[in-house]
RNA sequence: UGGGGUAUGGCCAAGCGGUAAGGCACUGGUUUCUGGCACCAGCAUUCCUAGGUUCGAAUCCUAGUACCCCAGCCA
């Protein structure tokens, strides 16, 4: 992995002993989907733990029993495991600390830092203060007895939600507002999907997280820019609890990727309003409908590789991550010759009833992947845009009297185009070569060689091409009034029902080279006679028409 | 308006006082039975601005400017 600044941050703490080894940790709240900008920060927490030597552990955060859910678990396990990375047995969760977290909440208390407070939401928030203006608590002073007993029945389940609080004391006048005297614990009833009911009071992300990292022996517990303003509070923990480990937080600035957005809510709202098919849907940035799109593993790594780790706010093209993928499949994926939007053409002097099996490489990039024979006869598909009855000059492909190469076959001269009553090209009437035959001495040349399917043996398959889902750059940016979802792309899909493919047998999930178009990956939609084809990425085209 | 953070080409990003890496994008060209791939070449006299220190500054100092984050009993 490429070094970075939080390598140079980790390295100074190893040469000074502030370290021994590096533990880090990728901690999850399994309340939605993973996306792209977490693949970001596994690779980050993985690759690091890897670079030195050291251990990455899987944590569920899951310390908000009404967000929670064990269908987010799952997923989250099966996405990290997708992209390739192992926690071995170190899958934890914060609330397997629930015992621990109460007993520091409690030595807290009895060491007069932390009081049980009797505000409730409203009333904390008029008396937060503002800036320059500190907040109160007339419950601050409270007597340590007092808060005890208080908190053990905030446990036991007498108070209702919201009643009280346990708050860390630490300075209401400071100008940075979680230092404020932060909730540490608040009650909640309602089960949690791990510990049921075993709990109705819940300590808060600021708490917990610092304990959980100490527990485990996290070295660097490394996280996102908006938590910078938090670390003064993650230290304070560590510093004010006889927690057995010191470990120290680092921060980075989070993905953010052209045409689309990152936020959980957002991504809920495209989905629960059903711009999208689902959290799968090979749209979206998560990594369940990356992976349903056909992206892989390798490409998104090596995306995350290639972004680097900073702090500044950053958009990352979604060029990088397309260019990541197609050198990826360039060498991975087979060729086969696919028909978006087919055009009939007959080789009038062709036999009736010829036909012939030609030899054609699987992928020029690895010879060993060896040939297939493809069948050849009088009747052929090409693709609609492969012909043009009056072409721009740079247009070399099929044109009336002109000539282009079938890949694989022939040299073929459009003879006749033939039209309906309205005048749409309907098909086209070409004479072949016979001298031509790829692999041939011929040493005609033609200005393109264009791909093809026979019309007797080819399959009818549905293309999925899809674009991105928002038009704009930042999809945030839209005029005043305007949202995010008036930015969506009204064609980041379109579906071709009628596309013509060479026979082949595919996997499911399978990843293909359809020659002069781009990769496509097998859908799960695919059923025995109807075979679904999702274009993940097009092939780049130096074209200008 | 208090605090925290960040500013290097269109987009990321190295750089850590010795004279601006690399990738993506883009532009030419070579090659090609994929207008793909590969290959070659081009692409910041300048690092947010203005002063200063120094033989020498993107790097140090001073003063500004812009943008992001923070007043959840979310994470």
């Amino acid at each position: 992995m490429a070094g970075n600044f939080i390598h140079d941050e980790i390295e100074a703490d190893l040469a000074a002993g502030h370290a021994q080894t590096v533990h880090t940790r990728f901690p999850p709240e399994p309340n939605g989907y993973l996306h792209i900008g977490h693949a970001k920060s596994i690779c980050l927490n993985f690759g690091t733990a890897k670079k030195y030597q050291g251990l990455c552990n899987l944590r569920f955060d899951d310390t908000n029993p009404a967000k929670e859910e064990q269908e987010f678990m799952d997923a989250i396990k099966a996405d990290v495991r997708w992209l390739g990375f192992d926690w071995q047995d170190r899958l934890f969760f914060a609330s397997d600390y629930f015992e621990q977290i109460y007993q520091y909440a409690v030595e807290l208390i009895k060491a007069g830092k932390a009081y049980v407070c009797e505000l409730n939401a409203d009333q904390m928030r008029e008396h937060r203060g503002s800036i320059g203006q500190p907040a109160t608590s007339p419950w601050r002073d409270r007597p340590i007895e007092e808060s005890l007993d208080l908190f053990a029945r905030m446990r036991a389940g007498e108070f209702a939600d919201g009643q009280y609080t346990l708050r860390a004391k630490i300075d209401l006048a400071s100008p940075n507002f979680v230092m404020r005297d932060p909730v540490i614990y608040r009650i909640q009833h309602g089960e949690h999907n791990r510990t049921g009911n075993d709990w109705c009071i819940y300590p808060m992300y600021d708490f917990a997280h610092p304990i959980s990292d100490s527990l485990e022996g996290i070295t660097h517990s490394i996280c996102t820019m908006e938590f910078e303003i938090h670390r003064p509070l993650y230290d304070w923990v560590i510093a004010n609890t006889s927690c057995p480990t010191k470990s120290r937080q680092i921060e980075f600035a989070r993905l953010n990727l052209t045409h689309t957005v990152m936020s959980k809510r957002f991504l809920r709202r495209l989905v629960e309003e059903g711009h999208v098919r689902g959290w799968d849907d090979p749209r979206m940035p998560t990594l369940s409908g990356l992976r349903r799109r056909g992206y892989t593993p390798e490409a998104i790594r090596d995306f995350c590789e290639r972004i680097g780790v900073a702090k500044a706010e950053s958009m990352v093209d979604s060029a990088l991550l397309e260019h990541c993928l197609r050198e990826d499949l360039n060498t991975q994926a087979d060729r086969v010759m696919c028909v978006l939007r087919p055009l009939k053409v007959v080789i009038t002097n062709y036999p009736e009833d010829g036909r012939e099996m030609l030899p054609i490489e699987n992928n020029p990039e690895k010879p060993e992947r060896g040939k297939r024979l493809l069948p050849f006869g009088r009747e052929i598909y090409i693709e609609q845009d492969d012909f043009m009855e009056e072409p721009p000059k740079k247009f070399f492909r099929l044109k009336p009297g002109g000539e282009v190469r079938l890949k694989a076959a022939y040299i073929i001269k459009c003879e006749e185009v033939i039209k309906d009553e309205a005048g749409n090209i309907v098909e086209l009437h070409c004479t072949y070569d016979p001298e031509t035959i790829s692999g041939g001495p011929s040493t005609k040349k033609v200005k393109a060689t264009i791909h093809w399917v026979n019309a007797k043996e080819c399959k009818t398959v549905e293309v999925r091409l899809y674009d991105y889902l928002f038009t704009a750059d930042n999809p945030y940016d839209c005029p005043e009034g305007a949202d995010f979802i008036d930015n969506l792309n009204p064609n980041s899909l379109e579906v071709l029902p009628d596309a013509k493919i060479e026979p082949i047998y595919v996997m499911p999930n399978e990843r293909f080279q359809f020659l002069r178009h781009g990769y496509f990956c097998v859908d799960p939609d695919t059923e025995n006679d109807h075979m679904v084809f999702n274009r993940i990425v097009s092939l780049k085209s130096s074209f200008k028409a």
